[in-house]
Order: structure tokens, then sequence, then C-alpha cells
DNA sequence: AGGATTCTTTACCGATAGGTACGAAAGGGG
DNA sequence: CCCCTTTCGTACCTATCGGTAAAGAATCCT
């Protein structure tokens, strides 16, 4: 009863491949931000002509959400894998190696897209910010909730309290991508994930 | 042999006070960031028509800079006053509980001006947000001469490396400006600051 | 072949961006 | 009082912003 699905859809075929537009702009707005990044940067990195990008992908703000949801697919997607990790603790520490090699290992900008986007910026942007926001919370949450499982678990002292734990990597994270998109290095990185594990409940 | 100051300047006095119309500029600088501000957002927080802050002082960008030194003078300066403390262990919880406090105290907008004003922007932003690099990695220089000099005087332990623990604190400072800018409230951020200590060498 | 449909292209839209020219206004010194 | 200097206010500049109208080109189905 499935609908088989039409190998050419009807009418003229797109001459680019979506993903692959989603990709660089993704790049552009990586490195300059909702606001700093203008459709001429866009149709320049895209190599799509203006009205095309409209018909593909909506506007700049709707662009802009696909390209948040590839980038959770695509650079973001060691958090998910590195909260598979057996233990709270390695958990933990290979999201923040993690946030301290994707910025640092040539591929993509500095930091991570959820700080860079917009932080601060005008009224126009506003829904934007706030969708950063969400989903930053969203990354919190489900540390928290890993957390809360090890915590379950025996995995984490009863001492320890995993939201405030959460809150704190997450913190720590954030940090790491503004030193990133400040120019540290790798090996500054790392030193800081180095001495963030110290605070780890014992 | 000094000149003395002339009360009145020569041509006509200008009708506004120069470091209230800057403390406004701050207030919607801090709030939008650099890209995010217009100049109509200037001219109406500050109550000044635009070519009287163009003669005042200069362009936007030049305007962005005095308002950063007046940040730093103002808001900023429990930074300096923290490293004051004693010890190296109670100057850094320190400014890590002004960082808690400062964003959420219902004055000033929320998150720290140098982490807010330009992450990611455009070229023409380029300068600005190069500024802002600089001006956190001074002070993080300054914790970090205090933290050698700490050590210098017993009160780090020699294990302890003064660079990588002040790289870590301004770490976690600049994440919780991300988490205030995202609406944390007091009370979590305080809670990073607990966690964050417990990476304290001893 | 001929519609029907969808994409591409060029050219353009009004709004707003940062920045300024210029004359009127407000003080000073002679 | 008139001149000199500086600021103020209106009105305007060009460039760029995000977004679109309209016509041609490529594919399908009949």
């Amino acid at each position: 009863m499935k609908h088989k699905r039409q190998k050419r859809a009807l009418g003229r075929p797109r001459a680019f491949d979506a993903d692959k537009a989603l990709d660089r702009a993704l790049e552009v707005f990586w490195r300059k931000g909702y606001e700093g990044t203008a459709m001429s940067d866009l149709t320049k990195a895209m190599r799509i002509n203006r009205p095309s990008i409209y018909a593909a992908f909506g506007n700049k703000e709707e662009l802009f959400r696909k390209v948040l949801d590839r980038y959770a697919e695509g650079p973001a997607s060691y958090v998910r894998e590195a909260l598979k990790a057996s233990t709270a603790r390695r958990a933990v520490e290979r999201v923040l190696l993690a946030a301290a090699d994707v910025p640092t290992n040539g591929e993509g900008p500095r930091g991570c897209l959820l700080v860079q986007g917009a932080l601060a910026c005008g009224d126009a942007a506003e829904s934007v910010r706030r969708e950063l926001n969400s989903r930053r919370a969203d990354g919190e949450a489900e540390l928290r909730k890993r957390l809360r499982r090890a915590r379950a678990e025996g995995d984490l002292p009863r001492s320890a309290d995993p939201a405030a734990l959460a809150r704190y990597v997450v913190t720590v994270a954030h940090g790491m991508s503004v030193e990133a998109a400040g120019g540290a290095s790798q090996r500054e990185l790392l030193q800081v994930v180095k001495t963030a594990m110290r605070a780890w409940p014992k």
C-alpha cells in the first residue's frame, strides 16, 4: 500500500543538489553568524541564484533552520554519539574532547554554530536567537537525562546533582566555543577539558 | 605653566552629556551586539541626532570602541577588583561570582559585552570581532599574571599550571555569558560556579 | 506535438543600512 | 554689536539589505 516514490518529479529538474547546497550555506552561517550572512553571500557560496534558494528553502530564516537541522545531523552529531559511552564520565569527556577537536581540525569554522549563530542580535533576528537558545537547551536536556540515568544506575555518586553537572558541562563546552572563535589552539582547548574534568564528582 | 582648562569651549555648547550618551549606547550594543545595532537604534537610545553622534564619537565602529572602554571602566571593572583578593582561589571565585551576578541582577543586559558583541559576523565587522578577541585575551592575561604571582608566592601548588588554569576560568566565565544570554537564572549560574571551583588544584 | 508543471535567469522592488552637506542656532571674544 | 567657532537639525546620499515578478528553459504526461 505504500506510494512508490517517483524517481522523476514533475517539471524541470533542479540543477543543484539540495544537501550539498545546504552544506555550503552551513559553512557560511557558521562562519559569519545569522545576521552577518547576507543573501548575496549565500548565492555565491551555494552557487545558486537567489530565486532558486527561495523556491527550494524558503526565506533566509527558514533556510537557516534547515541548516540547523543539517548541522545537528552532521558536525554536531558527535554529541549524541558521545552520550552512548558506557560511563557518564567517559560520555562527558568525549563530548568535551569533541568540542575541542571539531573547531580546530580544519574542517568547518571555529566554534559551535548554536553559539556563533546569534548570541545577541537585532530585532529582526530575535526569533532565530530564541531558536538557538532552545536548541542549546535541548542539548543540555539530553545530557541531563544521560546523567540522571547514570546516577540511577550507580554510575554517579548519590551526592552528585545531574542537572547542575549537565549545566556545568554545557557551560564549559559553550565557553570553549567562544575560545575557539577567538583562535584558541587545539592544545589549549584540550588543556581546558583536562582541567574541567577535575570537577567531576567523586 | 599649566593651561587652565577653559570652562566653556569655543562655539555652541553641546546639548548632551557625552558619558551619559555612551552609557545609553552601551546598553544597546550590549543587548543587540555590534551588527544587530543600527544607527537608528543608537539615535533613539542616546537621544541625539545622527550627525551629533558622528561629530562627537566618530563612526559606528569608533563609537563602539569608546563604548568598550566605558564598559571596562564600568560594568566590567569588577574583574580588576576581584583580582585584588588576597588568595588566588578567592580572586577566581570572585570573578566567577560576579560573572553570575552581573548579568542577572537586572541592571544591564544578560551576558558579557565582549562575548555578545560580535562572536561571528560579516566582513564589515571583522575588525570589531578581532578587537573583542583581543580584549578578552587581555582579561585572560591579567588573570594569568595573577595566578603566576600566586604560584610564586606559594599560594598555588607547584603542580598547578597558571596558564591552563587561567584559560579554564575564562572559558567558564565566557560559557556563563552564553548561558546568561540564553536565560539562565542566577541560581543556575551560581551552581555552575560552585561546580567549576571543584577543579581548583589541591 | 502540445499542455502542464517546475526550475532558472534577469531584472527589479521598497526598505533600510551607514554616513554626510548644509544652513540655522547658540555661545564666545572684539 | 558683528564675527568666529562649534553644535544642532533637517534633509539627503549611495550601497546594500531581504525578497519577488515575469519570462524562458527543461522535463513529464497525454
